[in-house]
DNA sequence: ATTCCTGCAAAGCTTTTGCAGCGCG
DNA sequence: CGCGCTGCAAAAGCTTTGCAGGAAT
């Protein structure tokens, strides 16, 4: 079952309403999974497709899925953006400080495997890169 | 030299203009080290000797410090907001999800050496720890 | 039928900007 | 003195909230 399904699913279990609005943002981020959109990236798409469409159903819709934990909030980019990923497994980002791009970065960096540090207990690791990406190597 | 006066010396050589204000605020970073201050919190302390101080003085002061490299932005906490951290050699940080409080963590995490990943060229490495810390971790 | 969602507008927060007057160097 | 800074107010971004009508289960 494709994972967008599996959402779609996933959000009638936890009685949280399935809109077409919702389905066509699960779709955007399903076929965008590498580009880690912001709220305003998926708002500009869809509006397309529900030119009635607002910020606000963007927002809350993003909200819920993030409450499910099929999407993960990212701050790795610039001042106060936020970014999403749709990829909910542990994995590490490289943000390029020169066209904005978020990166994958696929392998483990298995640095950190404590679950705590100076007494005190972790429950979340971030870690991210900046710097500039493979494209833009020369400029 | 105490750290203070080092940096006032550093504004004047840099041609950024050293006023009462500034002084202050550096002073008051200089005695919360290890408390990583909001723009809120400088704010809210330097009016009681300011009154008149304005909150655009000291983001445009905090800009400055950040420019000749002596205060570093830390974005670890919840959303939106910036903290700062007025020592800026290499060290990571942890956010307690429960308190609110961020510490230093001494110890060098030593995961990261290389300078590139995937091709990418890696010019900053971000990382912290969220979770509850030593004094929260009873609730 | 109920409950939740949508869309709109307004409000909230943090940060930025414009500008006149003041003060540091 | 001249340039840069201060303080104020207004504006700009992004996000949240309130509410009436409408849709999903």
């Amino acid at each position: 079952m494709p994972k967008n399904e599996v959402i779609i699913n996933k959000l009638r279990e936890k009685g949280i309403k399935v809109t077409p609005q919702r389905i066509a943002i699960i779709n955007y981020l399903e076929t965008n999974r590498k580009y880690h959109p912001s709220i305003e990236d998926i708002y500009t798409f869809v509006i397309r497709e529900y030119p009635t469409i607002s910020l606000a159903t963007v927002y809350n819709t993003m909200d819920k899925l993030e409450e499910i934990n099929e999407v993960v909030k990212l701050r790795v980019g610039e001042e106060n953006k936020v970014n999403y990923d749709y990829d909910v497994s542990y994995h590490n980002h490289f943000f390029c400080k020169k066209c904005g791009q978020i990166y994958d970065i696929e392998e483990p960096l298995a640095f950190f495997d404590k679950n705590e540090i100076n007494g005190h207990t972790i429950e979340e690791v971030h870690a991210y890169f900046k710097g500039k990406c493979k494209k833009c190597q020369n400029s």
